[in-house]
RNA sequence: GGGCGCGUAGCUCAGUUGGAUAGAGCAUCUGCCUUCUAAGCAGAGGGUCGCAGGUUCGAGUCCUGCCGCGCCUACCA
């Protein structure tokens, strides 16, 4: 709530026509799930008359039919009860009605097909309550849930596969927050592994650079220092493997876990650096942090030591002596996965004594669960334009307090698919040191790749295989220098958007055109990004991507513009917007409700905290995409096809006012849920 | 070999956890800009839900077995 009030808030100020608009109230229509009010009020008559009638305490399912002349609200108990009763549905449905009576804001209930309850609501009561319905009070309600999103190695420019974790974790977590729940961001930074280590190896064995030279290099605009990286990994990670005895990486990821030395400094310029660019460009989709742990102050204030010695404690972990593992540190492979071989061990610290990714995890996880007895320092790292701090760890006391961070109660690590089987190993970890609790909080928030199709790769000049040329998709792969940059697709988009707004506002300055076409990108690429659901593999196409038209970020953006230009239109004609409260009575929502199309069109708009809540509980950010493109296209249809400013009849116009206030406020707040901002003009 | 995921319209994807006549976007075709913005609206065609069994009042959805594709199965992450 408070994060809304914030977002809203900030679009006042940033839009100042909101504030005419929305004239004497800025109507807070969000946060109040009026349709599950009503639901709940069915669900709980029927429980009742079920134990009273029958002795049951059965669950009351209730769906919402596809076929909007079956009513607002089904109920197919009946069938349930069948088996049990031993009667035919359509006996015991007419039952359940005549027992039942009536229910408060249900107009009517009827027997359908064979044995179907269907619900009709009070029209006017529903319009009513939406109407006066109060804001919500539950303010970061509940223990923490920690959100661990973005996640990038800081070795190179972030690509579109690091952006879909990026506006997945972000987008989940506004999910969260808008239904109240109190969230902290978490950006994990590797600075001390294999990835970092190879970036290094290329300036310090390569390149033949100094610390001092590299620090240069990467304080330049010009080139970018992300993009220079992003090189250089590609040339290191080629030439290592065309050179595979050379020792250049280990020796580098010893000294980088040492902490001291030339390639230590270089990696900590490096990964900085690094970390400033992915700020910098998340920051360009409206995505923030509020901390960022670093895997060098897991080795340097001994967290890793501290999970040591527990798991080798407990026994979780064992010194192999023999077999392909020798002289490592493994964690038997029963303990993670079913049905595995013995040999399936996966190592934690490795024969030269460095730890793997996986054991430095397994840390961490204790750690966000308050479970390791530690904590990090922590430095301001930037403040946002919208005041935010995000903080990162440090290994030094520091004078200024810092946020308590950590201490979850849940924890949403939102990692791609490929990595499950190491989220598995995590998972193992926490259990053999009998977190039981905080194992079964730890959620794998997976999702599948972004792949290039081979015509993006045509596009982007990459010459492909025979074979790669039959695929579906071809994987991206920063070892080869081979994917879509961020930065470089976002600017894409922008370009492509402000073509289109230069050709449709000309005569506006180029400033506000160029902030638009940016909105106007940013949204085509979130929800892009979003309309996929997780397990699905994003094969990534520039068509595709930079299309605005149908189910898209812009298509949804649209719709919200017009509605608020209805009240712009109608503040330009010298009238404010009604008193809606006090002059749409519950007898006249419930005339003007009679009418179908409204009553449909308002019970889908109505239906948005039901749909967020439902894409939280499942998980599923595409499911809030989803239902942002079905209420836009809902009132794209409603626009089109009834004349609101020239409306004749008083009570109607203040209707249909009223529908658009109410949907503009419906498509704001689920635009903010996905992270996407309303142009002031399309 | 084992684990996970996927297979739905020409293409890309949804499908509210087992419900009523399987949906959307793109593409194709046909209409609608002198009306609150056409980044829009209305309409048409397009389906053996991979295949075969099973469970039950009822299956795209659940169980089993096949077929095809992808990812993982590193002392990278």
């Amino acid at each position: 709530m408070l994060e809304l009030e914030r977002s809203v808030l900030r679009k006042k100020g940033n839009l100042g026509h909101i504030n005419i608009i929305a004239g004497h109230v800025l109507t807070l229509y969000f946060v109040l799930p009026v349709f599950h009010r009503f639901e709940l009020n069915l669900q709980q008559a029927f429980s009742q008359f079920l134990a009273a009638r029958y002795g049951l305490d059965l669950p009351v399912v209730i769906e919402q039919p596809k076929q909007p002349e079956f009513g607002e609200l089904a109920v197919p108990l009946a069938f349930q009860l069948a088996r049990q009763l031993r009667q035919a549905p359509k006996k015991i449905a007419a039952e359940l009605i005549e027992g039942i009576g009536s229910i408060d804001g249900v107009a009517a209930m009827e027997i359908a097909g064979n044995g179907y309850i269907n619900i009709r609501l009070d029209r006017g009561a529903y319009g009513q309550a939406l109407l006066r319905a109060e804001p919500e009070t539950s303010a970061g309600a509940g223990g923490k849930i920690v959100v661990e999103h973005t996640n990038i190695n800081p070795n190179k420019a972030a690509h579109i596969g690091h952006l879909r974790n990026a506006v997945l974790g972000d987008t989940f977590v506004r999910m969260l927050r808008s239904r109240g729940r109190n969230v902290e961001v978490q950006n994990y930074i590797d600075n001390t592994g294999v990835q970092v280590a190879d970036v290094v190896a290329g300036f310090h064995f390569l390149e033949r650079k100094t610390p001092s030279e590299v620090r240069e290099l990467a304080a330049r605009a010009e080139p970018r220092f992300d993009y220079v990286c992003w090189d250089l990994y590609a040339r290191t990670a080629q030439h290592l493997n065309q050179n595979p005895d050379l020792g250049w990486r280990s020796e580098t990821l010893h000294a980088i876990e040492a902490g001291h030395g030339e390639l230590a400094e270089m990696g900590a310029v490096v990964a900085g650096a690094i970390v400033e660019h992915h700020l910098d460009t998340m920051l360009r989709l409206g995505i923030e942090y509020d901390v960022l742990p670093r895997e060098s102050e897991i080795l340097h204030l001994q967290f890793w030591a501290a999970a040591f010695e527990q798991l080798r404690h407990t026994g979780a972990v064992h010194l192999e002596t023999q077999g392909k593992n020798a002289g490592c540190w493994v964690m038997p492979a029963a303990a993670f996965s079913a049905g595995s071989e013995v040999d399936d061990s996966k190592v934690i610290v490795r024969s030269n004594g460095t730890v793997t990714y996986v054991g430095k995890d397994i840390a961490y996880q204790l750690w966000k669960f308050g479970l390791l007895g530690k904590d990090f320092y922590y430095r301001p790292l930037r403040q946002y334009p919208d005041g935010h701090r995000v903080w990162q760890s440090t290994d030094q006391p520091q004078v200024e307090p810092a946020p308590a961070f950590g201490n979850a109660v849940r924890v949403y690590n939102v990692i791609d698919a490929r990595q499950s089987y190491l989220q598995d190993v995590v998972v193992a970890g926490l259990k053999a040191l009998g977190a039981v609790r905080q194992a079964e909080a730890s959620i794998h928030f997976s999702y599948e790749m972004v792949a290039l199709s081979p015509r993006c790769c045509a596009d982007l000049g990459i010459e492909l295989s025979e074979e790669d040329r039959r695929r579906p998709y071809i994987e991206v792969s920063g070892r080869k220098g081979l994917g879509v940059k961020a930065d470089d697709l976002i600017d894409q988009l922008i370009a492509t958007a402000l073509r289109e707004v230069d050709s449709r506002h000309p005569e506006d300055p180029e400033q506000t055109r160029r902030r638009v076409a940016t909105q106007i990108a940013v949204g085509a690429l979130r929800y892009f990004l979003l309309k996929f659901t997780r397990p699905t593999v994003i094969a990534f196409d520039f068509q595709e991507a930079l299309s605005f038209e149908g189910e898209t970020g812009p298509y949804v953006q649209y719709a919200a513009v017009r509605a608020r230009s209805i009240g712009r239109k109608l503040e330009a004609r010298g009238a404010t917007l009604p008193d809606f409260a006090n002059e749409l009575t519950r007898e006249a929502l419930a005339r003007q409700l009679q009418a179908e199309d409204f009553w449909q069109m308002l019970l889908a708009a109505s239906k948005a905290d039901s749909a967020i809540e439902r894409a939280v509980a499942a998980g599923e950010p595409a499911n809030v995409s989803r239902y942002a493109f079905t209420l836009a296209q809902a009132f794209n249809n409603f626009y089109h096809q009834y004349p609101i400013l020239s409306e004749t009849d008083r009570e109607k116009k203040v209707f249909l006012l009223w529908m658009t206030d109410f949907f503009r406020a419906q498509l704001e707040r689920v635009l903010g849920v996905l992270g996407i901002e309303v142009p002031e003009f399309m």
